[in-house]
DNA sequence: GCAAAGATTGAACAGTGTTTGGAATTTGGT
DNA sequence: ACCAAATTCCAAACACTGTTCAATCTTTGC
């Protein structure tokens, strides 16, 4: 490996640091106190430099995110793996309760991913898209696996699918990675992603709380719920 | 009823024409647009003059909070009283649609109402609890008109609920309003909310979109599941 | 008509993100 | 070893933001 120039160590090790003291007050603060001046302040430099490591305050939010979208994909897999293929209903478990855990430790965060991202979307590069397209693949796998005793899963429903309705280039990954993938299990995938974000995002965003005590056992019997209607057998591994 | 007197006619005036032009900056540029002297200057007024009618910027975020659930609340009631308490399923069926249909008619408001309210809680006025109150009701008598077929929402699961696990306040009121309610069946209303708000509000932060053209057949889907989880049988009315 | 209460003003304060010109520093080539 | 080119850095400025404050103007109740 050629080794780094010196500018080009420093610059990523400033760019590193510029990024720890984002997080730490993102993490302290929450985004929107994410101040330029104050990381500067922070480090001792003038506020100005900021400009020479990133574009503008969002793009090194987009960084943040990025990092963070990383960070929870290989969370869910990491649950994912602690238990065999053999055992499908165990690791869509387990990748359920570990959204939740990944969630709750990391809120603002979490917050960043997926709040109001609409409004001010991330920048996305070629490593982020590939975070995202891992955390979706992990669903995926859960859709794949299933064999839904309800109707509306597999197309007996009202409703069917096609490739055409969804986006080609995550389409063509999903496929190469699960070839018994079927347009309707992909549809059930993000059904299943909306069965998990839908409990986890009111809690996080304190909706939850103030009417439960415990969310926990419900967010548990929300997940049993859901794999059992995907027909996966909880099998006590 | 005594006259208004002329201040006072006033001021409810501009109180009202601040809201409005604050909801115009609202829903045209989202929330974080939402400008002091931008409305003081639509208004032609100095910038000073607004803190006589909102303690702070935040107030004003709120009141405009408040006015949006009160007409959630509403158009959910309205959808659900489209059919008669005759057809369960319909009325569940109509306030799952009518709840991401008034999302997609004011995404702003939605945003508004739930993201990231834990990082800045909305302060509530008697008004704007009994609008949330009247939301969650209408989840509690889905739950309640529900037989569900799958053991974990009546008990049979690991888990059991006691009143004890709920906030009083709005657990006195439940039960008043319908006095068949369980604690299981409150706990079930939670998940009932979690699982229609999942799909809509990744729609809204614009994950769906990227990953499938049309979430309307999947998230009808996703109602027609859980109406049949939830027991109801899908009578065409 | 007058004192008190309320509304309005415009300037000021402390922040913010971003731009710019010039000085300091590191780089690659001769 | 030196020099030109390319970065990095600083300091000041610009255009914003929410909020405060003393001084005015206006309405109210007596």
């Amino acid at each position: 490996m050629p080794a780094a120039s010196r500018r080009e160590r420093h610059r990523t090790e400033t760019t590193a640091e510029i990024k720890a003291t984002a997080l730490k007050h993102l993490v302290e603060e929450g985004a929107e106190s994410v101040a330029l001046r104050g990381i500067a302040r922070d480090m001792g430099m003038a506020p100005g430099t900021f400009y020479s490591y990133f574009d503008t305050r969002e793009a090194l939010l987009s960084a943040l995110a990025a990092d963070a979208y990383r960070d929870l994909a290989a969370h869910l897999r990491e649950a994912r793996d602690a238990h065999p293929p053999t055992a499908p209903a165990a690791r869509a478990l387990a990748h359920g309760l570990a959204y939740r855990a990944w969630a709750l430790a990391h809120p603002q965060e979490f917050r960043l991913l997926f709040s109001g991202r609409a409004q001010t979307p991330h920048t996305n590069t070629p490593e982020s898209t590939a975070a995202e397209y891992e955390l979706c693949l992990g669903i995926v796998e859960i859709a794949t696996t299933a064999t839904p005793a309800s109707p509306s899963a597999d197309g007996n429903g009202s409703t069917t699918y096609t490739w055409e309705d969804f986006a080609p280039d995550f389409t063509t990954v999903a496929r190469a990675t699960f070839p018994t993938l079927t347009p309707p299990a992909l549809a059930l995938s993000l059904r299943v992603w909306g069965r998990m974000h839908g409990l986890v995002t009111l809690e996080i965003d304190g909706l939850l709380r103030p009417q439960i005590d415990n969310p926990d056992t419900l967010y548990r019997d929300e997940l049993a719920d859901l794999v059992r209607g995907l027909g996966l057998t909880p099998t006590t591994e």
